[in-house]
DNA sequence: CCGCTCGTGGGTGTATACAATTCTGTAGAA
DNA sequence: TTCTACAGAATTGTATACACCCACGAGCGG
């Protein structure tokens, strides 16, 4: 979708802010931007020109940074300023074991609580995906999947286990960002669609061991070699220079 | 990582500002105020004096005030301002259930990864909450329980994990403070230390277990009877005609 | 006497101004 | 030529000012 379009709308007239949702759309729009891939890792985020691409001062650009901050999607340096977060191969180890933890802990309920809206929407989910890697759209398989883990948490009807498992898909997204190969991101892994028939067919046992077996192969997929943990390493972003991203 | 230690440092000089860490010092002290219950779910927190209570500017203090309601401690409403949050009776049961889910899945790694020094602080932790209790002290008792599990919680080396059941465990005092009754902090529900052991033992089907009828001996102490969400329902508050109880 | 409307005040939402800090580029000396 | 020191620019950190919104209360009409 347009994000830029939905942003047009709701700033209809340049005055004042009396919408007191723009600070969410401009969430949603990085945030998004950031799971796309839109914005790489170690990207800075300066203040003034993200308040000017949003035409809103950068009081409401802070306070949406410091969320993001708060969720490790982006870094900020006292005195230096925000950058999209690059997490560390030691970061990206933990998000993938507490994935595997916590998602894997959700299949029982999810099974328990699964209505048939949530069947349709899921499976809604899986199709876009598929057919965003039949076209070889990247950006939005990758969102669509992480979109499709966070649905998916959602059914087990406890919020603060959804909100938790949505934040590390998006960390993720950030972690194949870094250290993803092309096809990390469910081409070889399966599909997601399998694990919906094994909770509609109430397979608890089964449905949890997918779910290992799935977040094991893409943490597998990952390559971590050469980048360094803290400091910037050099090397990757000279090599950075020809891809925009893949 | 060690910077908590620069900000305790810090922390004596009260002149101005040039600490740029006095908004992590505020966050401190607000949300340690929430989970003492020195904060009663529900208290107003005007910006202005909590500003001029810190002697900062409002700035610093929707800083943290935004943050805290990103972790559910306190409720901002649009133009209505922030108040310390009041968790409804289905909050309390996602909070536990979560709390059981992840602890318990914890039990295993932390059973693997405990070292000396995470047992000794741990055991210091529950003398301490031992001598508070003793001293019939139900606030600093209420803050080192929840520091216990936040503490043990760490020794299972994943990050994003220990941070989750850290912000369950704040939650959890709100709930407690809203739904507890005097003894639910830990009182009646076994002591903390027996879990050391089972850990220091390696035995970590006994330590989950352990975690889990802890947790579920705490929420079944919470009274829910009373507290409707959000409009105080004025037919039980008035309508003592028909009620047993008067 | 009760209900409705309008005015006022307390408090939040946003923008802007200013101070502090870091980074960059240049000039000078060994 | 190279290293260091300093100055300027750019960017962030903080405080303050002003606009807006909602709640409460007074005044008016029914």
């Amino acid at each position: 979708m347009s994000r830029d379009n939905i942003t047009a709308m709701t700033t209809g007239r340049k005055g004042k802010g009396r919408d007191s949702r723009r600070d969410e759309e401009i969430y949603r729009a990085m945030s998004e931007a950031i799971v796309e891939h839109r914005l790489s890792p170690g990207d800075r985020l300066p203040e003034d020109a993200l308040a000017e691409a949003f035409d809103v001062s950068r009081t409401g650009i802070r306070k949406v940074l410091q969320r993001l901050a708060l969720e490790r999607l982006v870094t900020i340096q006292a005195n230096r300023g925000a950058s999209v977060a690059r997490p560390s191969p030691g970061e990206a180890r933990d998000v993938f074991e507490a994935r595997r933890l916590v998602e894997c802990a959700l299949m029982g309920s999810a099974a328990d609580n699964m209505t048939e809206e949530d069947l349709s929407e899921l499976r809604q989910l899986v199709r876009d995906e598929r057919e965003a890697q039949a076209d070889g759209d990247q950006r939005n398989a990758i969102q669509l999947s992480a979109a499709f883990h966070t649905r998916l948490a959602r059914v087990a009807r406890n919020e603060p286990m959804s909100e938790f498992v949505g934040q590390l898909a998006l960390r993720s997204s950030l972690v194949i960002a870094v250290y993803g190969s092309t096809d990390s991101v469910g081409c070889d892994c399966g599909d997601h669609g399998e694990v919906l028939d094994l909770l509609e067919a109430g397979e608890k046992e089964r449905a949890r061991t997918w779910m290992e077996s799935h977040l094991r192969h893409i943490e597998k997929s990952l390559r971590f070699e050469g980048s360094s943990e803290g400091t910037p390493d050099f090397k990757a972003i000279f090599g950075r220079r020809g891809a925009g991203e893949g």
